[in-house]
DNA sequence: CGGGCTCTTGAACGTGATCAATAAACGTGG
DNA sequence: CCACGTTTATTGATCACGTTCAAGAGCCCG
């Protein structure tokens, strides 16, 4: 547990104390398990929580009056989602599951008392907010700018990037469990034409279909073929601001 | 200047205390004056500093490899950005000035200092860029899923809200100084197109040009005609977790 | 065996792009 | 105060990327 997703991930933004992480593991105690394709969310409905991806993925995405849905993002095992709550006290998204997942649950209680006991900790959740704007303003020239076979590539680049980030060994085959519905949602094309496009991208060896969902075959000519540049997704390793923000952890005010 | 934009706007995310204004009046001094058109920062260069308008308008972009131009969001009076580079030290977009602009540079160092002193300061900063958030899902629904007339609707109704906030009166007329460049940038239309799209807008009594820029007449027909919903645009009002943020500031400490 | 999902295919259509040319507005220096 | 270069707005004709609608096939699971 002290090695899973949840803490690699939060790990990249702040230096968590022993402290900081027994806390946190703490706060990850008692799971909501959510079976593939339920919803946890709905938009507009009042939320008390912030929520933290255990295993599994899910999607947050707004549903439109004409029946359209638009994906604003997935959430993979390690990320956090519902930030936002803590400002609106209401969800600003729907998220259903597209997997089977499980989801710890962080009350606006509980995140209070955190941001007093380990203020460390309480940041480096507010920081992925900060480190979420980075990819949506990929996703802004995603939609904004680039041609179907580009948008639909970066969105699978990126997504293999970040399912990478929280497996154990790095190497491990990456399976990313979408239905062309999905990519249209997310992309804002249609499912026929997002249908002709995986055909080409099959065709040129970029991908395969299996039953866990695509797999990328060729990431690096996928990106030549795209123009993928995934610099931000990495944060700058070990910001120095961190250091500053005082950590009134058991062990400095003993 | 104790009601300068910057205030009222900071003071939506946190109450600030008399001591965190008078810290915060004092980051503010000395802004950067920037000419109209003139570039603040460049995507992918170092950056050690967080911003925030004092006065006119600045608009924040990626280039394109082709030429083209994505523009991620614009920022109004009062409002703070470059909250990444804490992240990433680098600048993650382009800024470049719309009007003559007064802009506060607040370095990390600073920056990290203010989070010792002044924590709940220091939370509103990063607070803006989780109410980002909010805004930045509202433009991938636009970019994704709205027609032309749509998405330039909600632009423009988004925009006249976010300025008419950093007003002190908020019946004031609003002018937004924007060319048909800037709303082609940010829509991922072209400008013949949204020529074309603002002459039915001015036909139909919706906005109407002057020499300050674009002025809407009739938000109200304009909100329905492009089912505008802008509860995303206000924060809860008083969130109550702000009150369990512990501020070591003087007042509490003597 | 039946009912959803998901994927696939075809034909016609339309929104918005592209390219090119002109006109108007503006600021700046001579 | 005028001349000029630059930025911005406008218009037309053509083109294409992606949509729409509809139908059928495969598949998984109860």
């Amino acid at each position: 547990m002290q090695d899973s997703p949840a803490f690699r991930r939060l790990s990249e933004l702040i230096d968590l104390t022993p402290q900081g992480r027994n806390y946190l593991l703490a706060l990850l105690a008692s799971p909501v398990e959510l079976a593939a394709r339920r919803k946890l969310l709905d938009e507009h409905r009042p939320c008390d929580s912030i929520f933290l991806v255990l295993s599994g993925w899910v999607q947050l995405f707004r549903q439109l009056k004409d029946g359209g849905r638009q994906v604003l993002n997935f959430r993979l095992p390690g990320e956090v989602f519902g930030i936002e709550s803590l400002l609106y006290r209401r969800s600003l998204y729907s998220c259903q599951a597209l997997t089977n997942a499980s989801i710890a649950q962080i009350s606006h209680n509980m995140f209070e008392a955190t941001q007093q006991e380990f203020p460390r900790l309480a940041s480096a959740f507010l920081l992925t907010a900060v480190k979420d704007g980075a990819i949506h303003y990929e996703w802004a020239v995603n939609l904004g700018r680039r041609p179907a076979f580009q948008r639909i590539a970066h969105l699978f680049l990126e997504l293999e990037r970040r399912a990478r980030m929280s497996l154990a060994s790095p190497d491990d085959d990456v399976h990313l469990p979408l239905t062309q519905q999905h990519i249209a949602d997310c992309t804002g094309l249609t499912v026929p034409y997002v249908n002709r496009i995986l055909q080409q991208m099959r065709a040129l060896q970029f991908l395969e279909y299996g039953p866990q969902g695509l797999t990328i075959l060729d990431g690096k000519r996928l990106a030549v073929a795209a123009g993928f540049e995934p610099d931000y997704l990495e944060v700058s390793w070990q910001t120095n601001w961190q250091r500053h923000v005082p950590e009134n952890a058991p062990e400095e005010a003993g």
